[in-house]
RNA sequence: GCCCCCGUGGCGUAAAUGGAUAGCGCAGCGGGCUUCUAUCCCGACGGUUGCAGGUUCGAGUCCUGCCGGGGGCGCCA
């Protein structure tokens, strides 16, 4: 890397003024504007302090020593503001980049080795089986299997699940709904009232055990509208399954043996503010009855059987109960920073410029089917996907049918469509491509040309940053940049017409192939597709 | 009352470890197709990053307090 060279070359000036730093403590970093080069560091003003030095002065120094090496990769450097070294590099290393792309592919480019193998468990949307997937839990679906994507191509094993809330109180009332709508008589207290209850009573068999029937009809719903989003996971994890195993006694059993289990007023609590939560929590209650926390509690324990780090997506309206299922994973020996949960806020539906409130009285809900019909799998991940997971998401079903042709994702596939085009193009003038070796690629001067280069190469740290930080909005904002940086070059510099000089049109239609690497690789992170045509 | 998250141009939002002149999209304004897809490109306009302090050579980012919005505080799930 690039990063590494003009490191050491500041370290060996360092220690050629008589000062040790080790080339893995220079920082480098992207300038924020073009005119500050292509790499900054900040070394000078961090050191300065301790040196007694000014940090005009000891850049100046440095850049003095570093130009003595004459590095054939750097063109200049400079001092700039309160003490940055600069480092404008030759347009070289862009195509170095180049290089890289196109030898690394699809498959090898960008790929950081991070994981290194660790592997990940990742739970999202895990909604109730009593009901459609409605376009909140859309976002935790987008989000989910993004990350996932993500995991994977920086090489840790991922394993996803959803896990079915398919026994208790929550699936006996909807059971309970449905028969009532199909028998015409009153829904019971705190019943479902939504229009789909009706619709799928009438479904319903008249021999079909409500509750039974009800889950089924509910997943496959969920399950439907999942894979219409390009949502996919690696196991359906059953409640039921779970608790019939007895793996809640198991799970208690250890809790109790390990001394965090009380029994007072009645019940039986786990000790969980011995872990930072702010009380403890009931396991079983006074009428024998056991929490949801511990078929939870046996469920999380389960999971570390297929990953070495636990991750749930919860909505913020779950991050209450984030404490109290990490105490329990520490007392059943779990290290700490093995259960995480990643907090998303919760989207507000709009329909109409009106807010609308789920509730199961009146039963008025958008389901994600409904979005996904409206506007599409692409346009409704893509909208899902290109704001950070912390912030509040409004999602006006009106507002995203009616502005669908404008929605960024058509920006971004546009650009994939146009490279595909001029391939086709290319086919029907008889023009194909000589092998890359063969290729100039010092021609590659334009500054539209550069600036594809310069948005590939950021692409491995791009996706390394979007794992870390479990962002794959990070990702959505990159395409978007590639995507704009692709068009502006297409505007710029042809690549099939006639006047087009024959060792340009070939280092052109590589650059574009290195563009195309960089749109797969970003689409197929985001799971949207890569149209040939629009 | 206590706890968690958020506050960035009219609207929606971006900014890894604290870095230089806070990017982008939409809406609105002005330009650009006889030449590979105009679902595109270019330009102009628009900001004291909620407020007040603090730490630092340097703060949208860290700390404290306040204001505003959302969520959570059951022997419900």
């Amino acid at each position: 890397m690039i990063t590494e060279v003009l490191a050491a070359a500041l370290a060996d000036s360092f220690s050629e003024l008589g000062i040790d730093i080790a080339a893995s403590e220079i920082q480098m970093e992207r300038p924020s504007h073009r005119e500050h080069g292509d790499w900054s560091s900040n070394v000078a003003l961090m050191t300065s302090k301790s040196l007694g030095r000014n940090p005009r002065e000891l850049a100046e120094d440095l850049v003095k020593l570093v130009e003595l090496k004459s590095l054939g990769s750097i063109e200049r450097m400079e001092v700039a503001g309160p003490g940055f070294i600069n480092f404008h590099l030759a347009p070289q290393w862009l195509h170095d980049v180049l290089t890289d792309v196109l030898t690394q592919g699809e498959d090898g480019y960008a790929r950081p080795i991070v994981g290194n193998g660790a592997s990940i468990n990742l739970e999202f949307v895990s909604a109730n089986p009593t009901g459609p997937l409605h376009a909140g839990g859309g976002r935790w679906g987008a989000y989910g299997d993004s990350l996932a994507r993500i995991f994977r191509r920086c090489g840790y094993e991922t394993f996803t699940e959803y896990y079915i809330n398919d026994r208790g109180l929550q699936t006996e009332l909807f059971g309970a709904s449905l028969a009532a709508r199909r028998d015409g008589t009153d829904l019971p207290e705190d019943g479902y009232a939504g229009e789909y209850v009706a619709e799928w009573a009438s479904e319903m068999p008249h021999e079909a055990d409500p509750v039974a029937w009800g889950q089924e009809r509910a997943l496959t719903d969920v399950r439907e509208s999942l894979t219409s989003m390009n949502v996919e996971f690696d196991h359906w994890a059953s409640e039921t399954a779970l608790v019939e195993s007895g793996a809640m006694e198991e799970a208690v059993g250890l809790l109790t043996s390990a001394g965090w289990v009380d029994e007072h007023d009645g019940a039986t609590w786990l000790r969980t503010s011995d872990f930072g939560d702010e009380k403890d929590r009931v396991l079983v209650k006074s009428d024998g009855e056991p929490t949801y926390f511990v078929p939870d509690i046996a469920y999380h324990h389960q999971k570390f059987q297929r990953g070495e780090l636990v991750v749930d997506v919860l909505g913020a309206d779950h991050h209450g109960y984030v404490p109290r299922m990490a105490a329990a994973m520490e007392m059943l020996g779990h290290p700490p920073d093995c259960y995480e949960a990643i907090i998303g806020q919760n989207v507000t539906l709009v329909r109409g410029g009106e807010e609308i409130k789920l509730s199961k009285r009146t039963g008025t809900m958008v389901e994600v089917s409904e979005l996904i019909e409206a506007v599409g799998p692409d346009v409704a991940r893509f909208a899902y996907l290109l704001q950070s997971i912390d912030t509040r998401q409004t999602i006006d079903i009106d507002v995203l049918s009616s502005q669908a042709n404008e929605n960024p994702v058509y920006y971004v596939q546009y650009a994939h469509a146009r490279i595909a085009a001029v391939g086709r193009e290319a086919t029907n003038r008889g023009v194909s491509r000589d092998p890359f070796d063969d290729i100039d690629v010092t021609v590659l001067t334009h500054e539209r040309e550069l600036e594809i280069l310069r948005c590939l190469s950021t692409l491995p740290e791009i996706v390394e940053i979007a794992a870390r930080d479990r962002a794959p909005h990070r990702v959505a904002n990159w395409i978007r940049e590639l995507a704009a940086t692709f068009h502006g070059f297409y505007h710029d510099c042809p690549v099939l017409r006639s006047d087009t000089d024959e060792a340009v049109q070939q280092a052109r239609l590589w650059l574009v192939e290195s563009a195309r690497i960089g749109f797969a690789i970003g689409l197929d992170l985001l799971g949207i597709a890569a149209p040939e045509k629009m």
